[in-house]
This record gives structure tokens, sequence and C-alpha cells, in this order.
DNA sequence: CGGCAATCCGTGAACGCTCACGGGAGCGTT
DNA sequence: AACGCTCCCGTGAGCGTTCACGGATTGCCG
């Protein structure tokens, strides 16, 4: 097990003193350009590489922010961690993102880690606040998504009260009356966004509405609209709970004979890019997730900098309703 | 501008000396629970976290691994990018992530960056040998699905001529005689995976098959197909040079009336898990990108901790043929 | 030839932490 | 009472760099 070749190896050799190998590998001035050129040889001969904790312990520079994500594969996250790279790029940042495979264990190990290698952490959370806040040992957070506020911790909060009713209320213009949604299965309680549908339902005269539920994948969306279209035939329309879900039910209509948006009409919700890949193009109530992304890299960097946090209103993102063909 | 609170500002609050608030810290034995409780407080108090770059710097471990893609919406480098991580994660390893946006500027900021912060680097390159040799100044580098062979980097190839011999049998089992390829436009010389499947129609006596070019997109793809079709209207199988213009080219079939795989089959390259959502479910040269991920990290784990390298054999990985629906 | 820049290089110190060691206090044993 | 053991805790050293100095050498000018 060969030791690390360090900064005084490469003088040693080089015949010169560490601070001048310093100078030569950071292109600083004072050196001869000959003496620079012969410690350059030296340092690649030798395969010297500097130690980044060395080096970062006395510049104080350098900060790298940890994103964790349930999971990598499914597209949101993948498009929100997109916009995270992008901004923390811009500022010379680096990320480290952690995929924790949907998984509460997983979850737990990663934060147990995680604060001894960034300056700060950005991501969705499924922990309660209590337990967060004592893995997180006082390290700056930014949790998005939660819809809770909170003073320990920084959040980005998502609003999609706005676009689920400009959706039903594109549906209800289109003269639809029966609308039934696809909500998320497996977590406890309904979700919000069920709430927004059954309140924008409500405006309209619309009232309790048909909800089935979809595991969180294509063939879970596909299963769960047979499931609702056999006890409710007559549906000409159907909320769903994200675009992958929507995605499923879009095939499963054209396995069933029924065209869409014609026979019935598919409006899903993230505004994935991946809904123009389909045919019919989903409709979906879109949320900025490039935005998401970069807004949570820059609150962190507040954070990290003891700047002020960005004021309320900036940290929150509101879904619009994007109509592409599907409804 | 706050200074930073270091472990003997802990220690002094505390009354004790640094390396009892380090033993308190750190979970070591050989401390009364009631002086290390008093620490806990304090270092509470004061908001003190240890400094990563200190901490990394007396104990070696903490291998942190920079992986470089070109497009993380990309949705086959998200999928490799998902078994780095996992492969990582497995080996309590970090991967910082960064995204060249395609390109090649980025790539070489990128590069100027990475080497500061990782022990090694993985992923998709576009600079030549000369340049990136240069760049890296000896970091460990792994480079995916370069075809050539370098000594000075370990490179984890891809090989899909079987798989794509696998592919045109396919189709020429199933009748198929007329049989054209979508190649990626944008780049100078034809890919690989053109010469493949010439080589592989040759073979069944097809030569000179025709082919066309799509951008990099599921429009490019759509209208790529559109523009063959225009001028080979006998075509009744399609090959395309990856998953994403396939998936065009199926909206495009869709939406001139031919039904696939019945009047038009496709089959796409990568065998990405997206291929499921849409309908039909594509038939695609698959990779197992989670595999190739996982190989960067393994063997960029080696180069790091000098170990010998994985053998040549298991450093390629091969397509093969995964058929769903669409051919 | 003296003096003074300019140019180049080396020496302590510091960054914040952990490791190895040593030592004092308290208790029990012979 | 002396010894030894256990339990705590502190001190020096060192991890590998860069920063702030200061010193040596050279060249140029008056």
């Amino acid at each position: 097990m060969s030791k690390r070749v360090t900064i005084n190896d490469v003088a040693r050799v080089a015949g010169v003193s560490r601070q001048t190998v310093s100078r030569a590998l950071n292109d600083k001035g004072e050196i001869d350009a000959g003496t620079k050129q012969r410690v350059l040889d030296a340092a690649r001969e030798l395969g010297y590489r500097p130690s980044r904790f060395a080096r970062g312990l006395v510049r104080q520079d350098s900060t790298t922010i940890g994103l964790v994500i349930p999971d990598l594969l499914n597209p949101f996250f993948t498009e929100v961690a997109a916009g995270a790279l992008e901004a923390a790029r811009a500022r010379g940042w680096h990320v480290i993102v952690y995929d924790t495979a949907d998984s509460i264990t997983e979850e737990r190990g990663t934060l147990e880690v995680v604060v001894a290698q960034v300056d700060a952490v950005v991501g969705y959370f499924s922990l309660d606040e209590a337990e967060l806040d004592r893995h997180l040992g006082g390290m700056p957070a930014v949790l998005i998504g939660r819809d809770h506020r909170s003073p320990r911790f920084s959040s980005i909060r998502i609003d999609g009260e706005k676009g689920v009713h400009e959706a039903v209320d594109h549906l209800v213009a289109a003269g639809h009356r029966r609308i039934g949604m696809l909500d998320h299965a497996g977590r406890a309680e309904p979700s919000l966004r069920r709430d927004w549908f059954t309140d924008a339902m409500d405006e309209h005269g619309l009232h309790a509405p048909v909800v089935g539920n979809a595991v969180q994948s294509a063939d879970g969306g596909a299963e769960a609209l047979n499931e609702l279209l056999e006890q409710h035939p007559d549906l000409t329309a159907v909320f769903t709970y994200n675009d992958i879900i929507a995605m499923g039910a879009l095939k499963a209509a054209r396995r069933l004979g029924k065209a869409v948006p014609g026979d019935l009409a598919v409006i899903g919700f993230d505004g994935l890019q991946l809904g123009t890949v389909v045919d019919p193009a989903l409709t979906s109530v879109a949320l900025d997730t490039r935005r998401i992304g970069a807004l949570a890299i820059a609150q962190a960097g507040r954070l990290v900098a003891g700047e002020p946090s960005l004021p309320d209103e900036e940290l929150l993102v509101s879904a619009v309703l994007l109509v592409r063909e599907s409804a």
C-alpha cells in the first residue's frame, strides 16, 4: 500500500521547497520558467495530485451541496435534479447526489453520511421534522414540496391549487361533467392534489367525484384506469396524480378502444417533457421543475453564506395548466 | 462575516479540551456521560459543525467520484447515473454529478474543476485523449462507451454488434426485407450502430439499406421518419439510433395511419425503461444501463485503491435484443 | 563601486481536526 | 501503605496545503 505522494515529495525530487511547488502548480508568479517546468515534470513523474482536503482546509472556498431525491429514475426528480445541477454549475458549486430509493431506511442512512460531506442539503425528505432536525445537526437544509412551514428549515413550497382548478375549468368548458381522478396508492392519507381536485369540482357543482388509486408507474396507471372505467363506464375525463400515471392511463384507454381526447380526456400533473413523446401529447398541470431545482440551490447558497433568506413569495412555485393534446 | 466556529470554541465553552469534544462528537468511549452531554449542548448552542476538510485530512477514508454526463435529461444517461449512484451508495462512496449540457466548452470547464474535488472521474467525454490527459493530470478516469482502447485511461466498452444483428435477424425472420434506419444527425461521421446495421443487412443479402438522419429528440425522430417514408414509401421496418428517436418515429407512424408493428415495425436502441410507457411498447436493442454505471464505479474504485483493473472481458457490456411490441 | 529594485525562492505559521500517548484521580487488593 | 487497575481527560504531533513574511541573488543606474 503505497503512501500518498505529497507536495514535499515533489519538492525534494525537484530540488526546491514546497512553496515553490505550490507556486508552480497554481500558476502564481514569482517563479522562474525553468524551475517551474522542472517542478511540473517532477510532479507528473511522481503522479502527484494535491489533496483536496488540505487545500480546502486552508482556502475556505468551494461549496458543495447535497441533493437527496427519492428516485432518480422518476422523470420528475430527474428534471428537478437537472435544474439544480444547472444552477449549481452557474455558481461554481458542486452537487453530490443521493438517491434514497424511496426508502425511509436509506434516507436515514443518507442523512447520516451527508452531514459530513456537504455544506448544505437540499431535496425531498419523508422523515418528520424532529428526526430530520436530529440528523441534520444544524446543517442548513432546504426541503422541497413540504406543505408545512417550519422555522427550523427553509422550504420551497409547491402550490398546485390554481393549476388544478384551471384543469377542471378546462374540462368543464369542453363539456365534461363526469370527471374522475386517479390518485396515488401507497401513502396513507389522500393527496393534496386530490383535495384540490374535489374543491375545483365542487365549484362547478360536481360533488363527490369518483377516485381510483394507482401505484406510481405507467402500468399502475393503466391498471387503475381499467378498474375505474369498469366501475364508472360513463366517465369522459380523468385527472391523474402525475404524468407517469397519466401515460399509463393513455395506454389503457387506447387498449379499450377509447380515443383520447375524443372519448376520454386525460390530464396529468407535473408537466414533464416526457409528455410530448406519447401520442397524444399529454395535457398536464405543469410545474416548473427547473425552477424548483434552481430555487433550492439558490436558497441553500444563501443559508450557507449567512445571507438573508429569499422572500417567502419567491420560495413558492405554482402550477399552471399546460394544454397539449390529451384534453 | 462571522468566523467559523471550531472545535476549540466548543471546547472552551464546555470547559474541556478539544480531544474531549472530539470524543463526544464521534461516540468514542473514554468519556463521562455527563461531560459528553455538556459538550453536545455546547456544540449545539454554538451551531458547531466539524470541517469536512480537516476531518478528511487526517482520516484518509471517504472517496468521492465525479460523474460527468452530457445531459441528465436524456433518459439513457439518467439510467446510467442511477446505476452509478446505486453502486456508489453500496460502497459508501459519494458521487458528484456534472452535467456538461452537451457542450464541449462546459466539458472543459468541468474537467478544470473536477480534478480538485474528487478521487476519480467517470463518464462520457467527447474531448480527444490528449486534451483529456492534460486536464486530468494523472487522475484516475473511466471512460464509458469509447470504442478505442487507451493505455492512459480505463474504459468500459459497449458492444452493440450482436444485439443489432439479432434485431435485423428478428425483422428478417418476420418477413421484412425493406428495412430502413434512422441514424443520428449532428455528428460528422456515421455511427457505429449504423455500421453494425449495414453489416447485419449485408449478411442477409440486403445491401445498401436506406438511412435517414434524425436529431436527438422525439420530434427529430418523427420528422426524420416522415422524410424517410416520403422517399421510400415501401419500407416495412425501421431501426433507429436510439429509443428517443424511435419513440418519435412511433408517433409519426401513427400520424401517417400506419399500424405498428403491422404496417411498420420499429426497433430502437438502448432498451430504456421508458420504452414501456409508449404504445406499442418499444422493441429495442437493449443495454444494461444499470450495469454500465455500476461497472464504471467499480472500476474507478479499483483505480483509486491501486488495485488491479477489472479483467478486460468484464469491462465490456453487450447489447441484446429486447422484444416488446413494436417489432 | 555603492545602492536599490526586481526577481526568485525558502521558512514559520496556520487551517481544523484526529491519533497516540501520558497522566491524574478514584477505587480495590495485598 | 504501596501497588495496580480502570476511568477520564489533556498535550504534543501530524495530516497536506497555502499565506505572509523575509532573505538571497542578480541587474541596473547614478
